[in-house]
DNA sequence: ATGTAGTTTAACCATTTGGTCAAATTTAGG
DNA sequence: CCTAAATTTGACCAAATGGTTAAACTACAT
């Protein structure tokens, strides 16, 4: 029966995610992770010495699932038009009741910055992506609009991700209940990539 | 010399705003707000009787501020067209440099959205705006592509904020300083009315 | 079995935090 | 001026919170 370190480990990042990411780490209590793995309070620090450390182990790991989820899609071999429809059903089907993932990551940076600088040399692949080049390629053959990459990647995601950020405050303004807002983001998945591709393709 | 309860509640409501809005219900200290507009903590509650009405307060003040805005525009006399370059411009030009202000919002009601219930009120008159009226016209006149209001809403309002909001993300990933990002903003300004129109009229 | 290193726990600690209260101060009316 | 009410303050409190420490427990090699 090995439950030793690493299984100890691994229940305490699970228990940390999953107060991390609905709390935040100033609404985060040491005590309540605790509870959520079933062990005392000083193993917490036992592991990672401080409330600071755990919260950058569990930030680095969601930060960097988040990226990478884009940037195999970014590099596979569809033509781009399909890995734009492949990046939205991603986002809304990952992500579509679990709008905390993408709020922890807004609202962490934003608080504190420094945070994504250490961790920059994952973004270098998206912007060196195969997306990107199939993008600046489209654009020269006069096959796409002249768009900047940024204003590109951005519309994508706020068409994605705002209206997840924003689940409660569009169920309250049209009234409506978890069923209509599902159905709601289905129709996104078709009307997001015909809206980026009619301004897209010349 | 008139220096009493009623400059002393707008300096302690000025102060919260400013704490509140930057670090939330749970960062913000009573003592920090209190420090801000220069009084004794106890005032605090002399005027408040809790944290928690404080905020209420504060909260109620911003979220009234900030569908008025839309709702004004959606009101007037111009034409649908003109509405949506006016919204886009009135949030690009308000948040571009707050974004803690939409990311306040949308983290508080997240976090507890019976906030918004109380407020509901308000609401209706967005939907039962004389945009709404002019979209529906349009599409029954065949002007207007068959759309939802509330994904035509969503869709304005996601690439207006969503890239506010992921400011720190979007200068870290594309490695830009504030000047950049500015002019981002504005070109934001066509973009979105373009886009927005390109997929709406026929 | 026994000693040792690694793991887990309970008891504490110092600080922070929202909140209370009685005393002090200010304001305004008679 | 005097008084009563409203306003403001400093001292204080209980609970919560991140963190420490020494003791207890476990696994395991010898």
């Amino acid at each position: 029966m090995v439950n030793t370190s690493v299984d100890t480990e691994k229940k305490i990042l699970e228990a940390a995610k999953r107060v991390f990411l609905v709390k935040g780490l100033s609404g985060a209590r040491m005590q309540e992770i605790a509870d959520e793995a079933g062990i005392n309070k000083s193993l917490l620090h036992y592991y990672f010495r401080s409330k600071q450390q755990l919260f950058k182990a569990i930030f680095e790991e969601i930060f960097s699932h988040f990226f990478p989820a884009l940037i195999s899609i970014f590099n596979n071999n569809e033509p781009l038009e399909l890995k734009i429809s492949m990046i939205v059903d991603q986002y809304i089907d990952e992500f579509g009741n679990k709008g905390y993932v993408p709020l922890f990551l807004i609202n962490e940076i934003y608080q504190n910055p420094e945070l994504v600088s250490s961790l920059s040399g994952k973004m270098d692949k998206m912007v060196h992506s195969e997306f990107m080049k199939e993008l600046q390629e489209g654009i020269q053959s006069g096959k796409y609009v002249e768009v900047s990459p940024m204003q590109l990647l951005s519309n994508i995601l706020s068409l994605c991700i705002f209206p997840i950020l924003a689940q409660p405050m569009l169920k309250s303004v049209f009234q409506i209940g978890n069923e209509e807002y599902n159905k709601f983001l289905e129709e996104r998945k078709k009307l997001i990539p015909e809206m980026i591709l009619k301004n897209l393709i010349k």
